[in-house]
DNA sequence: GTGAAAGCGCTAACAC
DNA sequence: GTGTTAGCGCTTTCAC
């Protein structure tokens, strides 16, 4: 890395008329004309990138806000990071919690590994982790982070957790099709480069309560990497393969909006009447599933609280550090609507 | 600010004790048990929050990488963020941007001066800013950010801008409704705490346009602060304001999609047919325009190319700062479907 | 106009 | 086991 002392020795000038020059303050030194063009041109040509943790530790007069890193990958619910900040905003601004900067490190699902050096490093106040795969998981157990984390799915005792009870409603979601009277079922869910542990909870705990309460379930999955250029379109394709299936079920369980636009779409078109042909559940918060003709039933993620919570324990967290692990179990609501009345 | 030589003082002993015990080292250094745990309260008792800055100062095995200001306001396109953020990744990993780190400012429309003094302060190797509001343009208009700094909307010369061209976008809106032969037009929008300049823009462009064309044109709008809870309710009751006008319009231009959604609900609900009735064109990203039935007519706003562009656009004034200040206009494409066919 | 030097809070090598 | 000390890269005061 290339400091103001090379950029001073390579110019034959001090290191604080570089300072000067470099943060805009030349004329408050009165360096002369050429001397900061010089300057200017060794940083350019040296490729000078200012060192902002120097720059800020020598900058007494600003109070350091705590720095938390936001692990997160463009895969995961997608509204999410946008609800994040908004609450954080609003936490802040009513005083509710402490004020902290967010750093986002981008990661792919099954791909958190790729952190662990930031990650243990101790860079960072806190650290908020959705480790959505087993990969993650795996990762993160046998890896030991200083600062205090806040896991968004994954269950490791030493972490503390915000997170929705996935088994339970895949359960919950089998009961009510148990209890409107189905015999044959299907749980339907997009392909993941890794398989979504949340996914795949849901899934179990749809499947062990069919099991339990003597439905036939079928799962329709998609394949990774299969000829989907969407969400959308791969949710056709899925509603074709469970239409084609010998018995068709009369409920389905779509664990991701945009495949159940496209599934709807094609029950829509092929007449299907939904709930009286098909009842539909679907997890996930997409507006639109609630203009849908027909409206669409639907299981929540709590974006909003997930995020409060996220936001409250970590702040807690910073100012009482090694307390015990905490875990926050949070409601997904039900939100019944034509497609699968109560 | 607490530091550790201030518990150290405070337990009567030396800091490096108190700094390795705090991070997690202490048996490396073999402090005793007893010592650890008069530290770890002390500094627990303090509300010692160590100084990232300070750490990252001291490491000096770590490259530090470019940290970048992105000042975000919920109230923005959703989606953003997450596409930001995926791109990020993405280009990184191909190789075609260096690494950054980007740290969130949270923001609200009209209140980026709050974010003055760390702007200014030179906290930040790079900033992008959404200079949404006339307020947030004045900011920065008399504000003086040293740092190279990427606007995503809002013309200011010495800085850098990625865009797209709102005005133009309205008039074609309006060009395409004259040339299906429609004589009265509207306009649609939700209302903003803070008029959004990228919202009045279009609207501006469509205006101009229909009147240069003979149009009538009325503007629909939310109140802000109106009895709405989201914006697909607004867009219902907008819906209804417009039915209720004296001449009916033929074709509508909705700027918001989740108002579209709503305003469609209505319309479909009225028995009104699209497009024979009603053309209706939307400015909007959301996915289910696509499976509407009708299909709808969108304009979108290309999150992908703003997000590449900035991307790309930051990494090169990092490595080459003070070039002259870069302005890229993106395409907003329009996808036209079955609520208005080309 | 310019440079030397102190110090921001922390880590880690080293001496005791 | 524990304390001393030398930086990390930068800003800023102060002497020249």
């Amino acid at each position: 890395m290339v400091s103001i002392y090379d950029i001073a020795k390579a110019v034959g000038v001090s290191a604080s008329a570089v300072s000067y020059v470099l943060s805009g303050r030349a004329e408050k030194a009165r360096i002369s004309r050429e001397k900061q063009q010089l300057i200017l041109d060794a940083a350019k040509k040296m490729g000078y990138i200012p060192n902002m943790a120097a720059r800020k530790l020598s900058l007494r007069n600003m109070t350091h806000l705590p720095e938390i890193a936001l692990c997160w990958s463009p895969e995961q619910h997608p509204g999410f990071l946008n609800t994040f900040i908004g609450m954080l905003q609003d936490m802040t601004a009513a005083g509710q919690a402490r004020e902290m900067r967010f750093t986002i490190l981008p990661c792919r699902n099954g791909e958190l590994e790729k952190l662990g050096p930031v990650l243990t490093a101790n860079y960072y106040n806190g650290v908020i982790v959705p480790a959505v795969s087993d990969d993650d998981i795996e990762f993160l157990k046998s890896t030991e982070i200083q600062a205090p984390t806040v896991l968004l799915f994954g269950d490791i005792p030493r972490y503390h957790l915000v997170t929705v009870d996935n088994r339970r409603t895949g359960a919950e979601v089998a009961e009510i099709f148990h209890r409107h009277g189905h015999r044959s079922v299907a749980v339907m869910q997009p392909a993941y480069r890794q398989m979504s542990v949340t996914v795949a909870q849901r899934n179990a705990g749809f499947l062990e309560s069919c099991e339990k309460l003597k439905m036939d379930a079928v799962v329709i999955t998609g394949e990774p990497g299969g000829p989907y250029s969407n969400r959308i379109e791969e949710g056709r394709a899925l509603a074709g393969k469970m239409l084609e299936t010998g018995k068709v079920p009369t409920a389905v369980f779509i664990q991701h909006d945009l495949v159940a636009l496209g599934a709807l779409d094609v029950f829509c078109g092929k007449g299907i009447r939904m709930p009286e042909d098909l009842e539909v559940i679907v997890y996930g918060n997409n507006e639109s599933l609630e203009v849908h003709s027909p409206s669409v039933t639907t299981v929540q993620y709590p974006t909003e609280d997930i995020a409060r919570e996220c936001i409250t324990v970590m702040a807690e967290l910073l100012d009482k550090p090694g307390a015990e692990p905490v875990r926050r179990i949070l409601e997904t609501p039900f939100v019944f609507r034509e497609s699968c009345p109560p």
